[in-house]
DNA sequence: ACAAATGATACTATGATAGTATCATTAAAA
DNA sequence: TTTTAATGATACTATCATAGTATCATTTGT
């Protein structure tokens, strides 16, 4: 019963972190140095966004990958929708069978209510908010400490 | 991303189907009958309810299951709890990587804070509430209808 | 030319969920 | 007392989404 898979939480996480960096653009190369992810497995993931029109890419030496958006403006949800085939909490598991003397069963109209509360709820969490200073960009005082902090 | 296992669905169907008749137990050969589960899971789950204590079982011909407590006392989240490992929507994803500068992140907050919500919204619902009438009996005339309506 | 990057794409691994199979035991009924 | 219809216990298999790997092609700065 997992919200979240890898696949979106480490595209979060490699959005955090991009949106902290003052460069242009960011090589994979870096980002491994300091998320853990694999690294195959991340250059898929940024291959995808970058498909998706979340992430710029620059090919050659020197190139890498910037936001396409502000880190305000891109949300879990659209996340979510990319890496998690359905945001569907259930699958009217009743199929209409149970609940004779209703419209529509009780368990429906709960399950659909939790599910667009949750989507609700994430959609308002954007890379912005979850990065330390909201601006997108990561302070000197930051970096200096390297990586991101155990606080 | 899914709420509900088909353990969990089944459980719950069978348990709404047990509740509903008026014998002193229920064979799953009947149950198999009226419910679309394959037998040998549908006994499986039975024989693991019946371990958990909320269905009472008699062996031998004529035997069966009933429950073991009032419908209105089992919970959606009390089948969850047998029949899915963990009740966590999220597992701390960042665990403590990112969010320099909070005490705890947002992202971890907010999944508890939804996993919280949802639990608790789905910990309302009770076998007696999907049933028809409530009373945990099926009245003459849904029995005389036959299965379960459309409706 | 070389090195360092992404693009495209096909492949493998893992694990949870889903489902099957079988033999043993019980108990009512013929 | 044998048969039959039920559950108990338990081990096994199948499927599928998630997770991760591998490789070759292309681009671009030095």
């Amino acid at each position: 019963m997992k919200l979240i898979t890898r696949n979106t939480d480490y595209a979060m996480r490699a959005l955090c972190y991009i949106a902290q960096q003052t460069k242009d653009s960011v090589p994979v190369t870096e980002m491994v140095k300091d998320l853990a992810i694999p690294r195959p497995f991340l250059r898929k993931i940024l291959q995808t966004l970058s498909g998706e029109g979340m992430l710029d890419s620059y090919r050659g030496q020197g190139g890498g990958f910037s936001l396409s958006l502000s880190p305000s403006k891109i949300f879990i949800t659209d996340l979510i929708k990319i890496f998690q085939n359905a945001i569907q909490l259930n699958e009217c598991i009743f199929k209409k069978k149970m609940c004779p003397n209703r419209k529509t069963c009780l368990m429906k109209r709960e399950m659909d209510s939790i599910e667009k509360d949750v989507l609700l709820r994430l959609s308002r969490i954007s890379i912005a908010s979850l990065i330390s200073n909201g601006n997108g960009k990561r302070s000197n005082r930051e970096r200096k400490e390297g990586r991101y902090g155990e606080a």
